[in-house]
RNA sequence: GCCGGAGUGGCGGAAUUGGUAGACGCAAGGGACUUAAAAUCCCUCGUCCCCAAAGGGCGUGCCGGUUCAAAUCCGGCCUCCGGCACCA
């Protein structure tokens, strides 16, 4: 042990030692309780930033807390690998997507075991390896069988001068990202898989979803979206076909002016004859800008009213929601309502509001209906069970429940992607891959230019292909799959020792590690990804559990989203957003000119107020980053970047070490065994009660939703008191070295490198990953004087000192008799004293 | 617009069930050590009244309420952050 605290070497040395006794190394233990411990896995830009630190900051501590309280703990890591910036690099340096790829990866795992994470490297997983996306294909196969996996034509983003599809997030201000061209809704037959068919269970299983944040819970409940209303026919006046709408107002049927069809509709293309007029309409279709309508020429029935009302189309109508038209109530809906004053449409009000005001917009609140035949004077509420009975009666519609969420689309028109096995046969259609031909493997002859369509396309050899049915000529599909495909089941590769996954072989079979160790007990990620990524993970699961590869619907039990990483920014008015490190005395270090300080945002690349994890781990090392990280914020809440923070983290560490390398012959030397607590000094046995509360504090801190900034604290009060205390007998040095120890042993989660180096210093030869948890004992921990808070009137007017667990009457006359309590209630009468046991007693006058 | 969440010292945050507001850390000020600086150690640190002490007033975004007692519960508002947003 050196006098001076030196992080790299303690972190090398025992990074070193647990890589080579392959101690994180887990196998499925049925004698053991499980705990799954899962970070979401990144994508490898290139480096970790602090957003990772802090994500598996929190999983690494909660991973090896849960090891200590004796779990069998998997905590396994791999890689996102599949995505864009992988074909962006492509395309701007002519690497190809492969080598930068697994470049990134060996960087960004150094960077990690830099951190001393306790990963079991054996369980990595690379998602753009052959080995990992044929199960992604199969997968596919599967739900291809059951109807889950289908095909449709949609609408994708085209930017008609690069000639490319581009991706939501390629599109800035509706324009290219790369020629700020307009971009326009192009038709393309793509895959989807039938996520809607679980809408109802995913919406239903959210409320068993007890350790997930409410707030995550509720974001899932507003996307899936559910809602109840009425489908009715419109009849087409002079011809056969009817019109089907779904309303959530049938209360409004009788205010009805007009209907309005999605202009994809497949009844649009039949009614209208300017064609021309419906491309515009199309044109428009989904955009926010204006509401854009075309009159069809025909008319259809009201099924309440038989009146008839215009058929319009109406570039606001969605057809991927209800039934692709809507009845419009231009009185009683806002959209509506703009619609018929720009064409000039009747407007009638069907439900009268509380006090009666212009029509200057529409009157969307329930209220008492008028002009609705027999339903008037109804109230809303009633009259919209009651109308909807009178339709369903007539047969001409029924009542439906609907959801918002839509079919996941998972078609890109990218390389850097799963291919999507599915064969196109001149003559027998669409053939699906045979599963014994998987996985369909990326060819390496392509080109990246970033214009033109799918880049598989250009590959001869991987396009033209024979149909596994007829063996005649066929092509192959050229779409890769959506990435979200790849990271919805990852969790359940990690179950499988060295990423050797066959899922054939584990079908169905309750003995699977997969059994064993699913579902994931504690998931740590942002909440970025509350929506998308957490809902296709459970709808997946849920495709797998009918598959009976798995037993539970849900992945997750216990969720935990961390806030994010934030900074102020930093701007010069000449050099624009700057480093933390080109800004000295609040000024630009290139020209000098004052630099604004903006206000705390997430850190970001763009805006440059980004510290980086390797400058910060080469400085003070892993522990303290760890350790300021876990300390400055919940880990729930959104954390704000200090370097006096990550100072005073340092300097923690460092009053420890100083400590131990002081005394630690003497420490080495006192072996503790629990005495008689009546035979040591006062000052010994308040140390070893404060050290049994801190025990009980950091466990409970622990155990409470990972409250890890107050378990922190709780640690420093302690080093505080050790500090100050100054042995002299050998007892003593027994109740020192059992603070010490426990101190280390509560440390270890957070800051483990600096912990083992300590731990072995004072001359254990088991390391600290070998023991257990501390336990406190009630008895010590409890204190035997409490201070007594004395109020009158609520306020409080004196504090003393008094045994603990007085009975209440013998509390209340040490209150009353207190001098400065006498000479206040001196000559008054005591209206009623209250008690609070332990803490306070409060006497009203 | 709709749905959430949050507002506490100079700052990050604590206060677990309504019971001492401000734990712990940072910053700041003062002191010790040092030729000096850094590091380290000790003290002060919500605010106002008072020379000071003793003591007291005020104080958890704002206004009101419930209660012996409110950061915490209830009603109304303000600000900030996040999500969704033509979903019929």
């Amino acid at each position: 042990m050196y006098e001076r605290y030196d992080p790299k070497k303690v972190e090398l040395k025992w990074q070193k030692y647990w890589a080579e006794k392959n101690i994180f190394k887990t196998e499925p233990d049925a004698s053991k309780k499980k705990f799954y411990c899962l970070e979401m896995f990144p994508y490898p830009s290139g480096k970790i930033h602090m957003g990772h630190v802090r994500n598996y900051a929190i999983g690494d501590v909660i991973a090896r807390y849960k090891r200590m309280r004796g779990f069998n703990v998997i905590h396994p890591m791999g890689w996102d690998a599949f995505g864009m910036p992988a074909e962006n690099a492509a395309i701007k340096e002519g690497i190809h997507p492969a080598k930068w790829t697994y470049e990134n990866i060996t960087y960004m795992k150094k960077q990690l075991n830099q951190l001393g994470l306790s990963y079991d490297w054996d369980r990595e997983v690379t998602t753009c390896s052959p080995d990992y996306y044929k199960w992604n294909q199969w997968f596919f196969l599967k739900m291809y069988e059951k109807g889950i996996a289908y095909r449709k034509s949609s609408f994708v983003n085209w930017c008609p001068s690069c000639m490319t599809v581009l991706a939501n997030e390629q599109v800035i201000d509706n324009g290219c990202w790369r020629c700020d061209t307009a971009v326009i809704k192009k038709e393309l037959e793509q895959w989807f898989f039938r996520i809607t068919h679980y809408a109802k269970d995913l919406l239903k299983a959210c409320d068993e979803l007890k350790g997930w944040p409410e707030k995550v819970i509720l974001m899932q409940k507003n996307w899936i979206g559910k809602s109840e209303g009425l489908e009715a026919d419109f009849k087409v006046a002079g011809r056969d076909e009817r019109i089907r709408i779904f309303t959530t107002r049938a209360d409004t049927l009788f205010g009805a002016t007009f209907v309005c069809l999605a202009p994809t509709h497949p009844l649009s293309e039949k009614l209208v004859v300017d064609k021309e007029a419906l491309k515009k309409v199309k044109e428009h279709y989904g955009k926010e800008d204006e509401k854009i309508g075309l009159f069809t020429g025909h008319y259809a029935t009201n099924p309440a009213n038989d009146e008839k009302i215009p058929i319009y189309i109406a570039n606001f109508v969605l057809m991927e929601y209800g039934t692709g038209a809507i009845m419009s109530v231009p009185a009683h809906d806002q959209r509506d309502f703009e619609f018929a004053k720009k064409y000039n449409l009747p407007i009638r009000v069907v439900i009268e509001p509380e006090q009666k005001s212009k029509l200057t917009e529409a009157y969307e609140d329930e209220g008492i209906l008028v002009d609705s035949n027999s339903f008037s004077k109804l109230r809303s509420d009633v009259a919209r069970i009651e109308i909807a009975k009178h339709i369903e009666k007539k047969g001409l519609g029924k009542r439906v429940i609907n959801y918002k969420l839509r079919d996941w689309g998972i078609s890109r028109q990218r390389y850097w992607g799963t291919p999507i096995p599915i064969i196109y046969c001149e003559k027998c259609g669409v053939v699906p891959v045979p599963e014994q031909e998987l996985p369909v493997i990326l060819p390496e002859d392509v080109k990246f230019t970033g214009t033109g369509g799918s880049p598989l396309a250009e590959s001869e050899k991987f396009v033209n292909t024979i149909c596994p049915k007829c063996k005649g000529k066929a092509r192959r599909e050229t779409d890769t799959m959506d990435t979200f495909v790849d990271s919805s089941w990852y969790f359940i590769a990690y179950c499988v020792d060295n990423g050797k996954i066959n899922f054939q072989s584990l079908t169905p079979n309750p003995q699977s590690p997969i059994s064993y160790w699913m579902p994931v007990d504690q998931y740590v990620g942002g909440v970025e990804h509350a929506v998308l990524h957490l809902l296709y993970s459970r709808f997946f699961t849920r495709v797998i559990k009918d598959l009976g590869i798995i037993n539970s619907p849900e992945p997750f039990t216990n969720l935990l989203t961390q806030g994010m990483v934030c900074k102020e920014t930093l701007k010069c008015p000449e050099h624009g957003w700057l480093l933390p490190e080109d800004v000295k005395d609040e000024k630009c270090i290139k020209c000098g000119k004052a630099v604004d300080i903006g206000r705390v945002e997430k850190m970001s690349k763009s805006k440059k107020n980004v510290i980086d994890p390797d400058h910060l781990i080469n400085r003070y090392g892993a522990d303290t980053s760890r350790l300021f990280s876990l300390f400055a914020a919940p880990p729930e809440r959104d954390l704000e970047w200090s370097d006096q923070g990550v100072e005073g983290a340092y300097r923690f560490l460092n009053r420890i070490w100083g400590l131990l390398y002081k005394n630690k012959f003497k420490i080495q030397n006192s072996k503790f065994k629990i005495e008689e607590l009546s035979s040591y000094q006062p000052s010994a046995v308040r140390l070893l009660r404060k050290t049994h509360q801190t025990i009980k504090r950091v466990t409970n801190d622990m155990e409470r939703e990972y409250h890890f900034n107050t378990a922190i604290a709780a640690l420093m009060e302690l080093v505080n008191d050790l500090c100050s205390f100054e042995p002299k007998s050998d007892d003593d040095w027994k109740v020192f070295r059992f603070g010490i120890e426990a101190l280390l042993l509560l440390l270890s989660p957070f800051s483990p490198h600096i912990s083992e180096e300590l731990w072995e210093s004072i001359g254990n030869k088991k390391g600290i990953l070998e023991q257990k948890w501390p336990l406190w004992d009630e008895n010590i921990a409890k204190e035997e004087e409490i201070e007594l808070v004395i109020q009158i009137n609520g306020k409080v007017k004196a504090k003393i000192m008094i045994a603990a667990g007085q009975a209440d009457d013998e509390v209340r006359g040490k209150a009353l008799g207190e001098p400065r309590i006498q000479e206040i209630i001196k000559g008054k009468t005591l209206k009623k004293v209250f008690i609070v046991k332990g803490k306070l007693v409060n006497i009203v006058i």
